[in-house]
DNA sequence: GATAAATAGTTGCATCTACAACTAATATTA
DNA sequence: TAATATTAGTTGTAGATGCAACTATTTATC
């Protein structure tokens, strides 16, 4: 009998990614979550935010690349909770204007050092040539993958 | 005033790995999902079935690290489809012993070469040494990852 | 300027997920 | 060997997700 060589899962390069992104991911959404019970779409929102001030929602799905009606929910949601503030454009009534609250820079400001020393602390190990190579190739991959078709 | 120098979203590592592994794991699921409505944990399963045969479910669960409801729910669905056969141990009638069926087998033998193509399609700009580098920075980022706390 | 097309955002809904509680079987300990 | 703990697997449930349909507003086209 012929012998079918396994792509083996573990060797599988989207099972390995997801492994790795959960890790990740999940290491630092249990410190926004824990202590603030921010969920992971509220957190990318709130980091654009305070990037980017005063932007609509539709660009924080641009930026986030986060589906629309998962933003207009982490919004209400955000709104609910005082992080963010909504103002309407006056020029375009469909549009809205968002941006961070005092309440919720000072959470943003509380947890990006924590996110940040983690992502120090994960990186550690690399070198600084390493660490390029990586992020060049996490580049080059994703912007790859958008383009293959069957 | 002060200004925050900014993580930028763009550049936070957990982010742009989530993005390459929704790319790479949502272009695969398209090919399993659209042709035989089989979820990524149940291909996921299959996959392991694959390499593994006549293994319980809680040792699919420790391969796969998929959540033991979803192995339970993913398991009862692919045996309703005939996709895969289930036994039960004599020695221990807690455990089962799940293998591919034939149906499944032809099936996992026409999505693997279509998921290894889109694997090497996906790799081939990389050369032998990047791709080297990136797979084991992928692993040592996971165990890394695994082992910091706070 | 009326009609059609596009855009911003919300909501309904089917599905997926993860945690915890549960059942049944086996292993441990006294 | 009776009592207890552990393990394998299932099920209940609350919340998250993503698509599609919908409303409201603005832009394009005739």
């Amino acid at each position: 009998m012929q012998h079918r060589k396994p792509l083996q899962l573990e060797a599988f390069l989207p099972y390995r990614l997801s492994l790795l992104s959960n890790a990740v991911s999940g290491a630092i959404a249990a410190v926004y979550g824990d202590k603030f019970a921010i969920s992971m779409p509220e957190w990318r929102i709130m980091m654009i935010l305070a990037e980017y001030p005063d932007i609509s929602a539709d660009e924080v799905c641009r930026r986030t690349k986060i589906e629309k009606s998962v933003v207009s929910r982490a919004v209400a949601r955000l709104l609910k909770r005082h992080l963010i503030n909504r103002d309407m454009d006056e020029k375009d009534r469909r549009r809205s204007i968002l941006r961070l609250s005092e309440t919720g820079l000072s959470v943003y400001d509380e947890v990006m050092p924590i996110a940040r020393d983690y992502e120090a602390k994960l990186l550690s190990d690399l070198s600084a040539g390493e660490l390029e190579t990586f992020n060049d190739m996490i580049d080059r991959l994703t912007e790859k993958a958008a383009r293959i078709e069957y």
